[in-house]
DNA sequence: CTTTAAACTTAGGTATTCCTAACTTAATAA
DNA sequence: TTATTAAGTTAGGAATACCTAAGTTTAAAG
C-alpha cells in the first residue's frame, strides 16, 4: 500500500495524463504539488520501481495500469467524501475539497463502501465529476459542453463545475448555481465572449473564463 | 500541531495516566503503542522539549497541561467519529474504534465541530465514554458501577462499556447488550463470582472479568 | 550492602520525504 | 551548429520515526 505522499504523486500524475495533450514531466508534478523538482525526480525514480509509473530519465512518465488502478482507488475515496460532506454534513461547495483531500489517504475499504453503500452507489461527487467503482471503473456519464458553446435562447442543465478555486465555487453558490440547476442562455456578448444567464429570477454575466468552468446539458423541458 | 506519531503517544500517556495507583513508564507506553522502548524514550524526550510533558530520565513522565489539552483534543475527535460511525454509518460496536483510530488524525477542526452538530452535541460515545468539547472539558456523567457491584433482584441500565477486544464486543451484540439497555440482575454465583443478568427474554452468566467492563447506574423503573 | 535483573537510555543504523545547490541533458534560437 | 537556457538529475543534508544491540541506572533480593 502506498504511503500518503506516493498517493498524492500518483493522483496528480493522472490528472496530469488526463490532458491528452502533452505528456507529463517532473516539472509538472513538481508544480502541481507544490515540491521542489528534486523531490519529484526522487519520488518518480521510486514510483518507476516499484511498478506504479513507466519513466524513462529526462523523457516524462505515464502511469502503468497499476498506477492508474492506484489513482482511481485514491479518487474513489476523495469524490465519495466530498459527496457525502457536501450532503450529510452540509458542507460548501467550496470547504469539501480541501476535507476530502485529508481523509482520502485516511480511509479503509471498508468504511469508504459503507459510505458509497450510505449514499446510495453515487455516480457523481459534488462538482459532477464521476466517482470511479471499487474496481476503478469510471461510469459513463452523458455528453456535456461548457457554457461558452451553450446556444442562446435555450435551456440547460447544469452537470459539471471545474473547482478551480474556493473564490470561484462561493461566487456560483452566491448566485444560485449548484448541480442539477436549470439555467437559460439569455444572450452572448462578442464583446468579450462573455455569456448572460438567467438563474431563476435573475441574470449574471459570465465571464469566457468562468464559462469554461461550467459545464451543461442541454433541456427539452 | 503534533504529528500523527506523537499524537499515539499523548494520546497513550493520557490514557495510563488515568490509573491514579502508579505513575506512567517507558515500558508502559512501548507496549501499549506496540513499539521498541528505545523508540519510546526517544519520542518522550522529544515531548518533553515541546512541552508536553515534564518527564525525568530513569524516571517516568507525566503530561503537562498542554499534553492534556492535546490528548482530549484527539479523544475528542475519536470519540465524535465512533458515534457517526454507529448511529449514521451503521459500523458495529466492534468495527468503530479501529476507523476511529485512523480518522481521530485526519480530520481538521471545522469538520470536527459540523459532525459534533450533526449529531447534536452528544455527551458520550458508543461506549459510554464522555466526549470532550472543544475546550477539552469532560462532561460529568452520572456515577455508574460495574455489574459486579450491581444487587441482585434490581434492574439496571448499561451506561458504559470498556472496549477491550472486538470478540468482546461481538459477544455484547450477540446477546443484545446495548448502550441504555435494561438488564436486570438474577443472581450472582459466589462459586465464580460469575452474575447472571437477564436482557429481554433471555438470561446470560456474566463471568467476573467480563463483568468488569460493563457499567450500570440502578433504574427506578 | 552488594549482586543481579529489570528498566531505561544511547549508539548506530534504516527508510521516507523533503530541501538547496551543483551539475548534466535537452531543446531552442541565433 | 553552437551557445544559451530551461528542464531534469544528483549530491549532500535535515527531520521524523522506527529498529537492534550495547551500555547505564535503578530497584529488589539475598
Amino acid at each position: 500500500m502506498p504511503t500518503i505522499s506516493k498517493e498524492d504523486y500518483i493522483k496528480a500524475i493522472y490528472q496530469l495524463e488526463s490532458d491528452p495533450d502533452k505528456s507529463v514531466s517532473t516539472t509538472d508534478v513538481a508544480n502541481k504539488l507544490e515540491v521542489s523538482k528534486a523531490a519529484t525526480s526522487e519520488m518518480v525514480q521510486r514510483l518507476s520501481e516499484q511498478g506504479f509509473l513507466n519513466y524513462e530519465k529526462y523523457r516524462g512518465m505515464s502511469l502503468t495500469d497499476e498506477g492508474k488502478k492506484t489513482a482511481l482507488h485514491v479518487i474513489r475515496r476523495h469524490r465519495i467524501w466530498e459527496l457525502f460532506l457536501m450532503d450529510v454534513l452540509g458542507l460548501s461547495w467550496s470547504e469539501v475539497h480541501a476535507e476530502a483531500e485529508i481523509l482520502e489517504h485516511s480511509t479503509s475499504d471498508f468504511l469508504i463502501e459503507k459510505l458509497d453503500e450510505y449514499l446510495g452507489h453515487p455516480k457523481v461527487d459534488p462538482h459532477g465529476e464521476p466517482i470511479p467503482d471499487k474496481y476503478g471503473n469510471l461510469p459513463e456519464l452523458p455528453d456535456c459542453v461548457s457554457l461558452q458553446l451553450c446556444e442562446v435562447g435555450k435551456n440547460y442543465r447544469l452537470v459539471k463545475v471545474i473547482d478551480s478555486s474556493k473564490e470561484l465555487m462561493n461566487y456560483f453558490t452566491e448566485i444560485g448555481l449548484s448541480l442539477n440547476r436549470m439555467v437559460m442562455v439569455v444572450s452572448r456578448l462578442s464583446y468579450d465572449n462573455s455569456t448572460i444567464i438567467q438563474v431563476g429570477n435573475d441574470s449574471f454575466n459570465i465571464s469566457e473564463k468562468i464559462s469554461s468552468n461550467l459545464f451543461f446539458i442541454e433541456a427539452v423541458k
